[in-house]
RNA sequence: GCCGCUAUCGUCUAGGGGUCAGGACACGUGGUUCUCAGCCACGGGACCGGGGUUCGAAUCCCCGUAGCGGUACCA
């Protein structure tokens, strides 16, 4: 089994590409196949090396690993359409002496006349055929003198084209609704039917499987397999992704390219396992799968097919699991970059990496993705009490009963670092043994004098964490954290001077 | 317009002639003796409409309707 992805470098990966590909990656694995992946960049104008590049970095990124393509190369390359060229001339010209294709000499604006006749008038619009009967030598001759055709793919008159999508089942089309397709545009350049037949078939792949936008372009290709002499592959056809509004989505649902989610922290298989369960099932209860489990019960017979909704409180969701189960230092690389553009980590150092993983795992599962976590740490490295006490969150608590004597008597209860859970549970003790305070009137007021929040991570944690970063010496890189002690002192004032 | 594809909770889906139509996300309620988040428990919530076939249809067929795709010298 060889299966291809094929994408256009116009523009960053897709998250409903990002599928396609997952698709065939997944099947490829589960069958023990071949991926290759290859780069359709006939469009000239808008297909670049930045998006190509980037498009394959997103694919390591997700894990989508190709056997053959652009980089890897293979025993079928050239992997990107612009170096086959000579490819499709010559199969081109193969067509052109087979009569299965002719230079086609209508003007734009003439077409476009035709094209809006027939709309007017009820009928597929399709080209008319006025060049089929012109003879090639007559085509040539009008080449020699300066004339720049296209060259039309012959589509026979009357007969229906079936084929067996492997998702769909069989999909019939008349070739009385399609008009002669051009193959080589007048510059020269193939046109993508064409040129996807010819890379497919020598490229001997044996399952196109891609979008559903395709599907009413797969009887013209298999009329061209035909005439070039070559055997179709199998198809299948993916639904597509939509937006909330069921419409395809784009960018003004929100993020939808594969780098847009990593940079806004969310995990590779978190996306993967997302993205393959949508319009597909592996069965089962079970939805948190990893990716070479999906690959292992992966099958086309079991792919749905109707579109499906783009849910990012699903995707959400699983992020947050994913993010669980992920060892501290790898999320403490991976969240590395959001410290530092918060300035709360001025530059990587050993020590401060540690201070990070040893705080991660209180951040990591209350949160949706790793660009929030520095949001839900803020407390550690930003400390103002007057800042804090000017918020309702913070001053509402103030009205509760006790919570002024137990700020008061917390500068005295610190007497030393609240290194651990134990020295803090101490200090709680003490205070709860000065001012009668328990529960919740005891562990609010704690929680705002020294974190200056309403909510955030339990306690238990937070303050030893508070006290370990405030131990940390200036190389490791670290904003200054301010000590508890410190903490209680300031906060004690500020409600005083209120 | 024409051609094609599609249709189960709000969303992703399982099921596929007789099921209490199952699960997940989201939502609601409660719990988690510091909070938010999280987590746990419980709960509400669906077979597009109409015909047919059948003892019986969400399931098969037909017709509507709606959504999507295509109808390019884009891919």
């Amino acid at each position: 089994m060889r299966v291809r992805f094929a994408p256009s470098p116009t523009g960053q990966l897709h998250v409903g590409n990002a599928r396609t590909a997952l698709f065939n990656w997944l099947l490829a694995h589960g069958k023990d196949g071949t991926f290759i992946l290859r780069i359709e960049d006939t469009d000239a104008e808008r297909s670049t090396r930045e998006s190509e590049a980037g498009i394959l970095e997103d694919l390591r990124w997700l894990g989508l690993d190709w056997d053959e393509g652009p980089d890897v190369g293979g025993l079928h390359g050239p992997y990107r359409q612009s170096e086959r060229l000579h490819l499709y001339a010559s199969y081109a010209n193969e067509l052109l002496t087979g009569d299965h294709a002719y230079y086609c000499f209508c003007s734009p604006s003439r077409l476009d006349e035709e094209r809006k006749a027939d709309l007017a008038a009820g009928r597929p619009p399709k080209y008319h055929g006025t060049c089929r009967s012109i003879s090639i030598e007559d085509a040539r001759a009008r080449i020699d003198a300066g004339e720049r055709p296209v060259i039309r793919f012959k589509i026979p008159e009357n007969v229906d084209i079936a084929f067996q999508d492997l998702v769909r089942g069989e999909v019939t089309f008349s070739s009385d609704v399609i008009g002669d397709p051009v193959i080589v545009r007048s510059d020269g350049r193939p046109q993508y039917n064409f040129a996807v037949v010819v890379d497919d078939a020598l490229m001997e792949i044996t399952h196109v499987i891609r979008g559903e936008d395709h599907i009413s372009n797969t009887p013209r290709q298999v009329l061209l397999y035909r005439a070039l002499g070559f055997t179709p592959p199998e198809f299948a056809h993916l639904s597509l992704v939509m937006g909330p509004d069921h419409t395809p989505l784009s960018k003004r649902h929100g993020a939808t390219s594969v780098y847009e989610f990593r940079e806004r922290g969310y995990l590779p298989e978190a996306l993967v396992n997302y993205l393959a369960l949508i319009g597909w099932s592996p069965g089962g209860d079970q939805e948190l799968l990893p990716i070479q489990e999906l690959a292992r019960r992966f099958a086309l017979e079991d792919v749905g097919h109707s579109a499906g909704v783009f849910d990012p409180e699903k995707l959400a969701w699983m992020n947050r699991h994913y993010m669980k189960e992920a060892a501290p230092a790898r999320l403490a690389a991976e969240t590395a970059r959001f410290f530092l553009a918060r300035g709360y980590l001025r530059r990587r150092t050993d020590e401060g990496m540690e201070y990070l993983i040893s705080v991660l795992p209180m951040a990591v599962g209350s949160v949706d993705r790793l660009e929030e976590i520095p949001d839900r740490l803020k407390f550690l490295f930003e400390f103002d009490p007057i800042a804090a006490l000017a918020r309702e969150e913070v001053a509402g608590v103030l009205h509760e009963a006790g919570a002024r004597d137990v700020i008061a008597a917390l500068p005295d209860a610190i007497d030393r670092p609240l290194a651990d859970r134990e020295s803090f549970r101490a200090m709680a003790n003490r205070v709860k043994d000065r001012t009668g305070m328990k529960a919740k009137a005891l562990f609010h007021p704690i929680r705002i004098a020294l974190t200056g929040e309403g909510g955030g991570p339990e306690l238990d944690l937070a303050v030893p964490a508070i006290e370990r970063g405030a131990a940390l010496p200036s190389s490791a890189g670290v904003a200054p954290i301010v000590a508890c002690r410190e903490r209680a002192v300031a906060f004690a004032a500020a409600v005083t001077r209120r």
